[in-house]
DNA sequence: ATTTTTTATATGTATGTACATAATAACCAA
DNA sequence: TTGGTTATTATGTACATACATATAAAAAAT
């Protein structure tokens, strides 16, 4: 499936990933120090120490000073998920984008969304109810809350023509956060908007963003009936 | 929050991504060539490279050759998602890990299963039906069918003891496959296999195991009502 | 104008060397 | 034994250097 790499450290990856799928060394084992291994294949130390930290860093290899070089002892699957934006994961399947805005509000968030942004009590902020459709049918009702303390610019957009989403990424990229994924049922409200039944299963993600240790933001985004969220590792 | 690294590369890595963050540069943007980072910095072109390439990997910047160094324009979010073993996840919680077996047969697998494991049709596969459990409470229901052809040292083992998810960890580990992340609403019997509720929304898993291109297993982790995967990033 | 060829250049990779550092292992003292 | 000190050593990092390679941009040819 991959195809060879003749770079050299490269090689060297994919061949000692191979010695470890055929188990020439099992969970816990020590494997070959650097020098040895640069003998072996007939390099230099650093490029067995770039081959090697890069399998280390997939988690496959426990590498400590003196200690040497070690196979994992809990290879957890450690797949990539990625998270694409709502426009790109829509239009990479040649479906219409497009983008409703349902409510925009300045008012006092609910006491769980203030600690989560971090929020005094009785301090407002910007919440916005928003639709998602590919080819016209629904696909993710966004429920947002945007921190107008630490993200005051918000407060002069109008969301009604950009995504919050997009703007966010636009004007903020580069910041950090956390997801958390879940099934919920769907309420009465939000199986209309998404074309469900009420109570019908629902993919629910939820993030919540950082820039620079100020919560910019807190999202719910809520997928369409039979959504799944893909990753290959 | 992410304590600062005094290293070199790593502090490079820090401070260009400070940088980054305080959109020195925006996306799209050519940055510094590395000489002149190095220049700037004070340090080996190597060490530039060696932070520019850990910063282009978490997609964050996009490199090539001749072209030079350009902020990423499509900085999707890219955390990743450790699944981990899930005796190990329940641990790590504190609460007690155990797992029942609950059905053990070899059978013929419904077509799409069939598909999936790569097996022509009325070939038998083994079908496991377990529940793992955290404080005694089910944890996550588990409906695994195990290629027997490629891997025919599974039908020697009973399951009744190691769950199926240890056993491979330990026996095949390091392989590949891919995943998917959605909800359903739980069918009775499952129901009643997770004290959940008939039609709750539950989180489900699907994973496809591979070991050097051939299918090993497929699994549906079906999660208890109310379970959340969580990453940062 | 369009296509092809050449050139310049930024990043990619490899190596030898040197020193730093963490952590085991060996040693010694109580 | 137990506890603390020291020596050893495998990996971590940095640098100078050299050459490879992709490719954008310039030059030349059509």
């Amino acid at each position: 499936m991959t195809a060879v790499q003749t770079n050299g450290w490269q090689f060297l990856e994919s061949d000692i990933l191979r010695r470890l799928q055929e188990q020439e060394w099992i969970p816990g084992d020590l494997i070959p120090r650097e020098v040895e291994l640069a003998a072996e294949y007939g390099c230099a130390r650093t490029t067995v120490n770039r081959a090697l930290n890069a399998i280390a860093n997939r988690g496959l290899l426990d590498r400590k000073r003196k200690a040497g070089t070690r196979v994992a002892t809990h290879p957890s699957d450690r797949p990539t998920v990625t998270i694409p934006i709502i426009r790109q994961e829509i239009e990479s399947k040649n479906q219409l984008f497009s983008y409703a805005l349902i409510t925009r509000e300045v008012e006092n968030p609910p006491a769980l969304i203030a600690a989560q942004l971090c929020l005094g009590s009785n301090v407002k902020a910007l919440h916005l109810k928003a639709l998602y459709l590919a080819d016209h049918r629904p696909y993710v009702f966004e429920d947002r809350w945007i921190n107008t303390e630490t993200f005051s610019e918000a407060l002069a957009v109008d969301f009604s023509a950009v995504s919050a989403n997009e703007w966010l990424v636009k004007n903020k990229p580069y910041t950090r956060g956390n997801f958390t994924f879940e099934a919920a049922n769907a309420s009465k409200d939000v199986a209309e908007l998404l074309g469900a039944v009420t109570n019908d299963a629902l993919f629910v993600l939820k993030r919540r963003t950082h820039h620079k240790d100020a919560v910019i933001t807190v999202a719910t985004l809520t997928y369409h009936p039979g959504y799944q969220l893909h990753t290959d590792w």
